[in-house]
DNA sequence: TGATACCCTACCGGCGAGGTAGGTATTTCG
DNA sequence: CGAAATACCTACCTCGCCGGTAGGGTATCA
């Protein structure tokens, strides 16, 4: 197993907004309920997606939330980040500020770790479909936005 | 984070063998004091490896671990299956003995999981690059066997 | 026969995942 | 103006499992 329920749980929460995709705000009882999920653990959740500037709170009675953007260029590898952290294969493998590659075993610069090669692949095959998959994508079509003719 | 270190350590020690890649069997202390890793934990993990038939071991003073087949011949899926377990990026997402994939969510024939597609596709990513790289990709140029010329 | 190594079972401590609880702040509605 | 509805925050709890240890077999070689 390598995702928690965080990308699972947080992922419905946000295909579910995405779904009612409008300007009124959805409040989180209605999708727990929707989704047959504990309430008070989507609140935490939703609370690291705010964070990210993913999704707008309105407080208050006939409050909720909303989509901060359109669907289409929300990518799941933000939402996924988002929730579970930095996206990495293992312990040792980040990506650098400078958006290279480090390897953390990799201290003595002489002795090259030979398993870097095999993470840097996995990780970067599991950030590049994460990229290029939007929220849009995981909309049921007979809910979609008609898209002209 | 996704994998555990049984997957870091295991790709390590099956990297180890296929570097001494010999018909000498390559005892289990070696490897640990040359990775720096923890002999008795790494007898976990090399028990895996030997029940995937992808090591096989000898007995005794002079004994060892050795690969079963050609470092060409195995496949880092096969690996990480055999230290990790079933491949699945999230909980209820898992292959089908049909080969198709199945969500163990989607009870409700009529209600259609929307996340399944998304969790899918990074199923399929990681486990595509897996099957693409093998033990033999892992091991520095400059240890290969001379292939001719 | 002793040293070397694999092999098996059992155990354990810490940590994080998954979830609960309770309170506070803010907005709408009657 | 209340009271209900909702977001928001902090603290806490429980349980499984990861990573590791311990200790004893059993096979093989010198």
């Amino acid at each position: 197993m390598m995702f928690s329920t965080k990308a699972e749980y947080g992922v419905r929460v946000m295909v579910e907004l995405a779904r009612r995709g409008g300007d009124q705000p959805v409040p989180l009882t209605e999708i727990a309920e929707h989704e047959g999920l504990p309430l008070a653990y989507l609140e935490h959740l939703v609370a690291r997606l705010r964070r990210a500037d993913l999704i707008e709170s309105r407080r208050g009675a006939r409050g909720g939330y909303l989509l901060a953007r359109a669907a289409e260029d929300i990518t799941m590898a933000e939402v996924v980040e988002a929730l579970e952290g930095t996206i990495a294969p293992i312990e040792c493998i980040s990506s650098s500020p400078g958006g290279g590659v480090v390897c953390s075993r990799e201290t003595d610069p002489e002795h090259v770790c030979t398993t870097k090669l095999l993470w840097t692949r996995v990780r970067f095959a599991i950030v590049h479909t994460l990229t290029e998959t939007t929220l849009a994508d995981l909309i049921p079509a007979n809910r979609k936005k008609p898209v002209a003719a």
